[in-house]
DNA sequence: GCTTGACCTTTGTGTAACCCAAGGGTTTTA
DNA sequence: TAAAACCCTTGGGTTACACAAAGGTCAAGC
């Protein structure tokens, strides 16, 4: 298989496997006349293996290093259960960061709905968001990190 | 005010006031002779205003132009309302999405729990992983984007 | 006057997981 | 046989900062 076949298999860009084979996750054979990049079936299966991982929540990273235990013979259940017990309070932590910006934004709103827009006069930006509570002092709550879930702008 | 007494005003560092210069929402004058940056007592109030723009969702960019239009005198209000209410349905979704990863983390976890770990057979890399149902085809429900709200790794 | 430590400057690098464009070779197809 | 379609690598962009390096500045104590 080639690059695209593989990643129409999983539904996932070529430029997403180019990706991890940059960073390891795949290791294609190479055609010695033209440097393609090579694909067997088992690749298929572990591209969704990948794929199922980051649905999970692992950064591409910890997936390699899922992965290369697994090369080596090792089981890395152990790994993946550790991973996850440890990042599912950060997923909480995130997931009521989140909803309490949403409340915010709602308050805000609400707040605002008749309220007058105000000019900008030397005191004030925007009435509106001034007279939003002050984010209570630094607050070092936010989550360490979340490689999970990507966005695409 | 030089940068780490505007910084501590405002309860941040002085890298992110720096960064906020940097990006034009600050524009501090300069000393003549050390070239050292001096902000006035106004620039602590916009401080404050950016963060609270900032727990609020808006992006660094977004505050720019808020307070671009603000400093030429037009009130960014109507921006601001427009803003909020076209990302708030993104902040839910983004919600959904998070809590859908902790529910299938935790139903990862439960299942788990009693399985064996399983060693790579040439058929399975962690059969745990494997055991889960496949990332419904290229779901593209994903947010766009959600500038807000970052973590510090 | 001088040293020391604290603070200032700019510049460049790193973060996560890709996306995209450019420039150039290859294969397939009409 | 020529264009369309696909492959390659390299490098830059995205977000909101953090951090390190190299060097100038300043306040205080001796």
């Amino acid at each position: 298989m080639k690059v695209s076949e593989l990643a129409k298999g999983a539904g996932v860009t070529a430029e997403t496997v180019r990706h991890y084979v940059r960073e390891g996750l795949l290791h294609p054979e190479r055609h010695p006349d033209n440097g393609y990049q090579l694909f067997a079936k088992p690749d298929l299966e572990r591209l969704r293996f990948i794929q199922r991982a980051r649905t999970l929540g692992f950064g591409v990273a910890e997936i390699r290093d899922i992965l290369d235990h697994a090369d080596h013979g090792d089981s890395p259940c152990p790994m993946v259960r550790d991973l996850l017990a440890s990042r599912l309070p950060q997923i909480h932590a995130r997931i009521a960061e989140l909803q309490a910006l949403a409340e915010r934004m709602e308050q805000a709103l609400e707040t605002w709905a008749d309220m007058p827009d105000g000019i900008p006069d030397g005191h004030s930006l925007c009435r509106l968001i001034e007279s939003f509570p002050e984010p209570l002092q630094a607050d070092d709550t936010r989550l360490a990190d979340e490689p999970a879930t990507e966005e695409k702008p």
